[in-house]
DNA sequence: TATTGTTATACTCTATAACTATA
DNA sequence: TATAGTTATAGAGTATAACAATA
C-alpha cells in the first residue's frame, strides 16, 4: 500500500479524500436543468418501455391527436424537430399502423396526418401514462400551485426577453 | 389553386388553417423542461462559443479547478459522466495543455487530475462567463429569490422519494 | 475478486445539404 | 422563387462490453 503516508483522517497535497466539491456547478441552472432533464427523461422511458416508443414520437401522437388533418411541418415545428428527422419518426409510427398519411386536398406537396382507428385506442393509453407520470411530478414540485408556478419559470427562462421583477 | 372550395376564415373537414392545439404538451413537465433545457443549451453554447469547449468539458474543468488531484471516476461521476465517455473529453482538454494527468501517489491503477497554470487563467474566463450567464437567467427568472426557489423545485423532481406538502 | 483507465462499438438525437414535385 | 417531403450524411451524446494494470 502507497497510502501509509497519509493522514486518514485529514487532507494531503495531493489526493484527498470524501466527497467533492461541487459548488460550482450545484448552484448553476444550466447544469441543474440539464441533469434534471436527463434524470427526468430516463424515468418517463423506464416508465413508458411498455409502449415501444422514441422520445420524440409521443408528442407526434399527442399532437395529430389533437390536430388531425395537420401537415408533417407543423407537427414538426410545434415539437422542435427538424422536417428531415421527422420523416423516420413518423415512417416508425405508420409502418406500426399507428398513423396514416393521406394526400393533402390543398396543397399536393404535402401529407394530411391522422391517427388511424388503432392509433387512436393506442393514444388513450398514453393519455393515461401520462397523466400517472404528471400527476407524480406534481407531487414532487408540492402541488398543482407549486407545479404551475414551476412551469412559469421555466418558460420566463425561454422567453425572448428578460422580464423585470414582477 | 385546390383551396377555392375552403371558407378562409373557417375551418373545413381536412386540413385547417391557424395555430395548432398544444395544449396536451404545453402543461406537460416532461415537454416542457424537455424544450427549456434544448433551448438554454443553444443560448449557453452561442454565449461560449469563444472557449471552444463541448458541453461536457465546462464542468470538467470548473470540478477539477475546485477538486484538483481527483482521479477521473471521481470527476467523471459527479458529472454523471461515465468513465468510458470522460476519455476521449480529458484527452481534448490535455492536448489543449489545459488539463494534466499525473500519476496517483496512492494508486497506480489512476491518474489524478490538474488544471495546468494556462488551464487556472482559462478557467478564470469561464468563471466570468458563467457568472454573466447565470445573471442573466437570474433576471429570466425574477430575482435571486425565485432562482432559489427554481432551483429548489428542480431538486425536488429528481429527489429519491415524492416529498409531501412543505 | 473488484476497481481504474482505456478501446471499441453501437445507438440515438441533431444538423446540413441536396434532390423532387409541387406551388 | 419558395415550400413540402425525402434522402444521405455527419456530428454529438450516451450506452455496454471487454481488456490490461493494479488493488
Amino acid at each position: 500500500m502507497w497510502d501509509a503516508m497519509v493522514d486518514a483522517a485529514g487532507k494531503e497535497e495531493l489526493g484527498e479524500a470524501g466527497a467533492l466539491d461541487v459548488s460550482s456547478i450545484e448552484h448553476s441552472v444550466i447544469f441543474q436543468i440539464k441533469r434534471t432533464q436527463a434524470l427526468l427523461t430516463r424515468r418517463f422511458q423506464s416508465r413508458f418501455a411498455g409502449f415501444d416508443l422514441r422520445p420524440g414520437e409521443y408528442g407526434i401522437l399527442l399532437l395529430i391527436a389533437t390536430n388531425p388533418g395537420r401537415k408533417q411541418t407543423e407537427i414538426a415545428d410545434a415539437l422542435g424537430i427538424q422536417r428531415a428527422n421527422f420523416v423516420p419518426l413518423i415512417n416508425s409510427l405508420e409502418r406500426r399502423h399507428l398513423t396514416e398519411r393521406r394526400p393533402s386536398l390543398h396543397d399536393r406537396r404535402s401529407n394530411a396526418l391522422y391517427l388511424t382507428p388503432y392509433g387512436e385506442d393506442f393514444v388513450q393509453g398514453i393519455y393515461q401514462a401520462e397523466a400517472t407520470f404528471e400527476a407524480e411530478c406534481t407531487v414532487r414540485l408540492g402541488g398543482a400551485k407549486s407545479r404551475e408556478a414551476f412551469l412559469a419559470l421555466l418558460s420566463r427562462l425561454v422567453a425572448g426577453a428578460a422580464p423585470t421583477s414582477p
